[in-house]
RNA sequence: GGCUGCGUAGCUCAGUUGGUUAGAGCACAGCAUUCAUAAUGCUGGGGUCGUUGGUUCAAGUCCAACCGCAGCUACCA
């Protein structure tokens, strides 16, 4: 038996999951599925990956802790996966202790074996929101070609890629400042003494050639320090023996990994972290991440690994990037799905099967094409596979009672369908669903046509035919149930009702070698429905819709008079505020908006005393979207001003204004 | 700009080390069938293999240039 552990790249703790992310864990339940019905010990693990300067801003945003968006987020994260079949064992979050130590630990022997370092950094640093800025938050002109609005690392439009303090006239992204250039102290690891290990490591198995190809890039140009060191403020782990110093994201984001395995060991009997990662293990570690994250996975990764004594990865699986009728996902398209949105019209088999057509083990980008993705699933699962079922299953129910045959019929199909497994299965381990498909629904071609060349319904009434027309659809539902072990791995439900139908315990992989004689079956019910294209095209249309309100939220420069008067302002009298527990940056405030009352969260905690508040007029945007936050549900946003921190200023009407005027 | 990979029928894709008239499924057309969720079977039309040039007795396959797409280019998580 294999002991395998499992893992997909983490998702941001910044946005809901998508269909790129769907494509990623649908891949590596398939996988891990498979594994687990051939009988290995297969650990599937992941987490929410929530440090960085992102999460700090969105939750600034929000008026709430980065704690608590990011459980709010990991919760829904979980949610959207478990209903796409999606089998982690745990899907935890890098905001954890055990993340925090293995952090600790793995930083400590990096240093202690002289593998990091510190040096001077000079950065554009934001004097107004006080803190460094990454490149994604600097714009400014091109060094080389003078082009505007570029950001801090390349320019879009001559294709130079520099420095971020190279940039001519630089602008803050948050606060619209002109950064200043400062210095600070950073910490690096010593990439360039794993350039021996890296060049040995990825000429293994551990990753496809094509990848291979790509890291020589690296390799062969000579590597560069890692900075892994980030200056505060920023939401993350502190580096150990610093005050104002914090793991880069991306050094604590793989260790995650660990920390999801470490959590799950430590409330599963039996299960040892050490076994899986002590060097020299024969546990084995598989990583399924897409091709825009290969050198976090297979540089900085393995190299860290190997310096602080764990084992490195069995395997890196790289897969390409998902398009929708051939263009990227798009919001304004209305092909940027989110899980969610795809789950209120369509079954998650639907896309589990589609995908696992498109997987070939390979770093090749996959079309989700809509038309073809309704024809396909229609035109293989309810018209080969299931219909095999469907149509023989009628007359063993009503002919023989429900009982099949007790032996095979025609042992050169059911050679062939039974005899596949082989094959099938070495397909599966390299991640060639696409192929395994293409052999399946063959086979269901071969069932179908059997049933067709045989005629049953035709000499279903000659007594001396009888026992044919028993053989040859005890046959037909033989042959579903093989398919049905094959397609387990990629169809969990779909499965479990023909568990159920052909009243069998848990199909395992094996199971498609022996078939199932004499025995009593249930009455068929559809184990799968077509798509509906309209609710593919609903689908769509929900999509455009919320990109729509997202962009007209936030995108355009100027507005008319007519998007400005769909804004309702109000005056408002404060009848009281006070401090919310468990929110740092909130305060509550009970308004008086004339003709009622109502609740607001305003994160203006930082720079008023609530006391002070009661009894003022305020201005309040009344036809907002309420919002249900930690804390309770915020019905409105009251209008201040300033950068935040302790630079807020409320907006207050002139004396004479009264609660629930409109604001023109 | 550099790097990695991709570009084959209307659509989604197969095409091993270059070797006879380039394949499959879906879609489309015709026929058959009616057991099955308008499901199935048989037959058929449809491609100058991104473009141009080269190597070779022979190129979808090897080489070069160009065009298009995706990703990376070390601070995008």
């Amino acid at each position: 038996m294999r002991r395998i552990l499992v893992t997909s790249a983490l998702p941001n703790a910044n946005g809901a999951i998508h269909l790129g992310h769907m494509l990623e864990h649908i891949q590596t339940d398939i996988w891990v599925r498979f594994q687990r019905m051939m009988g290995n010990q297969c650990i599937y693990v992941c987490a929410d990956d929530t440090h960085g300067t992102a999460t700090m801003l969105a939750a600034e945003r929000e008026g709430v802790t980065p704690e608590a968006l990011i459980e709010r987020l990991r919760a829904e994260h979980a949610e959207d996966f478990r209903r796409f079949h999606v089998s982690h064992d745990n899907y935890y979050s890098t905001h954890s202790p055990e993340n925090e130590h293995y952090n600790r630990e793995i930083y400590t022997r990096l240093a202690e074996r002289g593998y990091t370092y510190t040096a001077d950094v000079e950065q554009l640093y934001d004097p107004v929101r006080k803190l460094f800025l990454a490149d994604r938050y600097l714009k400014g002109n091109c060094p080389r070609c003078g082009a505007d609005d570029q950001y801090g690392d390349n320019c879009q439009e001559c294709g130079a890629t520099y420095d971020a303090t190279e940039l001519v006239e630089p602008r803050s992204m948050l606060s619209d400042a002109e950064p200043e250039l400062r210095n600070s102290t950073h910490y690096f690891v010593d990439l360039p003494q794993f350039a021996d290990f890296l060049k040995e490591w990825t000429a293994t198995e551990a990753v496809q050639s094509e990848v291979a190809n790509k890291l020589a890039e690296w390799l062969t140009g000579g590597l560069k320090a890692w900075d892994i060191s980030r200056d505060a403020p920023y939401f993350g782990f502190r580096i150990p023996g610093t005050e104002d110093k914090y793991f880069y994201v991306w050094m604590d984001a793989p260790v995650g990994y660990m920390a999801s395995f470490q959590n799950l060991c430590d409330r599963t009997e039996g299960l040892e972290f050490d076994d899986f990662w002590r060097p020299g293990t024969q546990a084995e570690v598989h990583h399924f991440i897409g091709k825009d994250i290969i050198n976090f996975h297979c540089l900085f990764w393995p190299a860290v690994l190997s310096g602080s004594d764990f084992r490195t990865p069995t395997k890196v699986h790289v897969h390409g990037m998902l398009t929708v009728d051939g263009k990227q996902m798009s919001k304004s398209r209305g092909t940027f799905i989110n899980a969610g949105t795809y789950l209120e019209h369509l079954d998650p088999e639907y896309l589990r099967y589609y995908l696992a057509t498109k997987f070939g083990g390979n770093t090749d980008d996959m079309d989700f094409g809509l038309d073809d993705f309704v024809q396909r699933v229609n035109a293989d699962l309810v018209g080969k596979v299931v219909n095999i079922a469907s149509r023989c299953a009628g007359f063993i129910g009503k002919n023989f009672g429900g009982r099949l045959a007790g032996d095979i019929r025609d042992t050169e199909l059911w050679d062939a369908v039974s005899g596949a497994g082989d094959e099938l299965a070495e397909l599966y381990e390299s991640g060639d669903t696409g192929r395994a498909v293409r052999r399946i629904t063959a086979l269901a071609d071969l069932g179908n046509r059997y049933i067709a060349e045989h005629e049953p319904w035709k000499h279903l009434r000659d007594p001396d035919r009888r026992d044919e027309v028993h053989g040859v659809c005890s046959l037909g539902i033989n042959v579903f149930r093989a398919l049905a072990v094959y397609l387990k791995p990629i169809l969990p439900a779909m499965a479990e009702k023909a568990e159920g139908f052909l009243r069998v315990e848990q199909l395992a992989w094996h199971d498609a070698a022996t078939p199932l004689l004499d025995h009593e079956i249930d009455r068929f019910k559809p184990l799968f429905t077509r798509i509906d294209k309209k609710a593919l095209d609903k689908v769509i249309e929900a999509t455009r819709a919320e990109a729509a309100e997202a962009s007209a939220a936030q995108e355009s420069h100027t507005v008319g008079i007519d998007d400005f008067q769909k804004v309702d302002l109000r005056v408002a009298k404060v009848l009281a505020a006070n401090f919310v527990d468990g929110a740092d940056k909130l305060l509550a405030l009970d308004l008086d908006v004339g003709d009622h009352q109502r609740r607001v969260f305003a994160g203006i905690r930082s720079a008023y005393d609530p006391a002070k508040l009661v009894g003022r007029l305020v201005v309040v945007v009344a036809n907002l979207e309420p919002r249900t936050m930690r804390f309770g549900v915020s019905e409105g946003m009251v209008l201040a001003a300033g950068p935040g921190g302790r630079d807020i200023f409320l907006l207050a009407p002139d004396a004479g204004a009264e609660p629930g005027m409109q604001v023109t």
